[in-house]
DNA sequence: GCCGTTTTCGGCCCGACTGTTTTCAGTCG
């Protein structure tokens, strides 16, 4: 059965096909509200039913109810009725970029193309150029983009695309002719994967920033070219898009490329509620349907203030409540980069770190950072010779006479101890209690039962001497899903124990997720921004955890290392009273 | 099918690029 997303864009794309005007864009709306919500959707009905549902962003009644008759059933009626009359993949051939549903319907249609061995059939047979409206060049475009595709290296982790990103913004900056140039679109938002890189540049010489771009040595394929916007497949399988526009409008442009696209639906309709229109070049006055003045147009906040809005940061623009705050004037002030003072989770060489203790410190210190806490892992990882309760206290008087040399720094007695598969803890309690700083986390058993897991994690965080809940969900992105968690049970567990939960940021984990930041701030829960160092190079990590908690609506004020050390200790001090020695 | 600082009915974002078209349809972001 193939995904819940999937589902809805195939049925946007059904209704594009029988010519329906505006039920493609529900249903497209309602899948790309589904995959931001990933497996929350199941949460939110599990908890809401329907009734829940339809309080989700473009989710109706309609599609609320097939939503809940897909996860009581597994099935949905219309779903297989219209998979009967159209059995085409189409999920799989629409990843094909300039195949859309007019195409799929004509190929199914007049060639009873359904899936991609049988379009590829198609082409080498050359049946495709052919039909009607179509010719030698699309037939040969098709094939081009089909191979493109099977090529295409799929999302990135924004880690991996970022510096990439300053690289070719270095590069573009050299054209002649180019005033600015940077990148917006996911990477400006900080999504955690990234499909593409959107670049824009301001130049009086569009032409020839173009061609410059085009033949730049790391581009292997040009997918357009055009007077303003061109699209590339880089050397590395990562597409990029470049749009050049004059300098006057660099804000209009900003605005609309960095999206995301349902922000800019819903600001574009606000514009035209107020006789407004908005596109890339500007803020225009509307007049007879035709465009008037020019209100606005060279910054973001010039624009969002003459709709009267206050400019949402990048990260929140998802096409939600962003939108409302902002209307109403009560966005947060989100926690700004640089804010976090001290990593509070770090490896190192007394178990799977590659670095010694004083190696971490002097790389912390590099990083900005005023102190950091060791917490290797417990004895239930045997395979890397995780601490015992003696090793535990041994490593703490080294940290002792290591902090009596360092000045200007502070090293805190931590751990990551393991949680074991009854929710107890892999330390004992008079092991722990003599510690600054303890997280715990689930290395084993990641597939029990919801019940189950969730019983076992909120056990081990209702231990008194815990203090943080390391990468709660233990997914791997990419590789693992993660536990099957009660996020609201767990939240409301560390919010009753005082319990922090850690944002780790160590790139493939981004653990915490946004929205469950979001969820654990709006329950006056604490964060701690962690980057899960096992080498000193990782600590460059933290602006990766940082762009999480903006995603998730986080202020300073929600995140424990942004304090001080001392202020750190004198927090985690009123929790020790309560602490079983 | 969704949605509401104009609305429970009647609206629904906007422009660039391509190819096959002599004025536009399809696709994309």
């Amino acid at each position: 059965m193939p995904t819940l997303a999937d589902i809805l864009y195939e049925f946007s794309v059904w209704h594009e096909i029988g010519g329906s005007p505006f039920k493609p864009r529900a249903y497209a709306l309602a899948a790309e509200s589904v995959t931001a919500l990933g497996s929350d959707v199941k949460d939110t009905w599990r908890t809401g039913g329907v009734k829940a549902l339809v309080a989700l962003p473009g989710i109706g009644r309609s599609i609320a109810e097939k939503i809940d008759e897909y996860f009581r059933t597994g099935h949905i009626k219309e779903y297989d009725m219209m998979k009967k009359r159209f059995p085409v993949d189409i999920t799989g051939l629409t990843r094909i970029e300039g195949l859309g549903p007019k195409h799929l319907a004509e190929l199914y249609r007049r060639l009873g193309i359904t899936d991609l061995a049988m379009l590829k059939r198609g082409l080498t047979r050359h049946e495709i150029r052919s039909l009607p409206g179509w010719g030698v060049k699309s037939e040969e475009r098709l094939a081009k983009n089909l191979a493109l595709m099977e090529r295409s290296s799929g999302r990135h982790l924004l880690s991996e695309i970022l510096p990439m990103a300053d690289d070719i913004v270095a590069i573009l900056s050299k054209i002649p002719g180019v005033r600015r140039c940077v990148y917006a679109g996911s990477l400006r938002r900080r999504q955690e994967t990234v499909g593409d890189i959107d670049l824009i540049a301001t130049t009086d010489t569009p032409a020839r920033v173009m061609d410059a771009f085009v033949a730049l040595p790391l581009v292997e394929a040009v997918h357009e070219k055009g007077k303003t916007r061109s699209s590339v497949r880089l050397r590395n399988g990562i597409d990029a898009d470049l749009r050049v526009v004059p300098d006057e409008v660099f804000g209009a442009t900003l605005q609309y490329f960095t999206g995301d696209k349902r922000h800019n639906v819903l600001l574009r309709e606000r514009a035209l509620s107020k006789r407004l229109t908005l596109n890339e070049y500007g803020l225009f006055r509307l007049a007879k349907k035709k465009m008037g003045e020019r209100l606005a147009c060279a910054t973001e906040e010039d624009i969002y203030a003459r709709l009267d809005m206050e400019t949402p940061p990048p990260e929140i623009r998802g096409g939600g409540d962003e939108i409302e705050a902002a209307w109403t004037k009560t966005l947060p002030h989100l926690l700004p980069y640089g804010s976090v003072k001290g990593d509070l989770q770090v490896q190192t060489d007394w178990t799977d770190g590659s670095a010694s203790i004083g190696d971490m410190v002097t790389a912390a210190k590099a990083a900005g950072l005023s102190y950091l806490a060791v917490t290797d892992h417990t004895k239930a990882l045997a395979f890397i010779h995780g601490l015992d309760d003696v090793q535990v206290k041994k490593q703490g008087r080294a940290i002792d006479a290591l902090n009596r040399k360092l000045r200007g720094f502070r090293v805190l007695k931590g751990t990551e101890c393991d949680i074991l598969r009854d929710g107890g803890l892999d330390l004992k309690d008079s092991t722990l209690a003599s510690l600054d700083w303890v997280g715990v986390s689930v290395h084993s058993l990641f597939n029990l039962p919801r019940k189950a897991q969730t019983a076992r994690v909120v056990k081990a965080i209702a231990n008194p001497n815990v203090d943080c809940l390391f990468h709660p969900t233990c997914r791997i992105i990419g590789k693992r899903e993660g536990l099957d968690l009660d996020m609201d049970e767990v939240i409301a567990a560390a919010k009753k124990h005082r319990v922090a939960l850690e944002i780790d940021a160590y790139p493939d984990r981004s653990d915490l997720r946004d929205i469950h930041v979001r969820a654990a701030v709006q329950a006056g829960v604490k964060l701690a921004i962690d980057t899960d160092a096992h080498t000193p190079d990782h600590f460059r990590f933290i602006p990766f955890g940082e762009a999480i908690a903006r995603r998730g609506w986080a202020t300073t004020a929600d995140v424990v290392n942004t304090k001080s050390a001392k202020d750190l200790l004198a927090y985690l001090d009123k929790k020790r009273k309560r602490r079983v020695s």
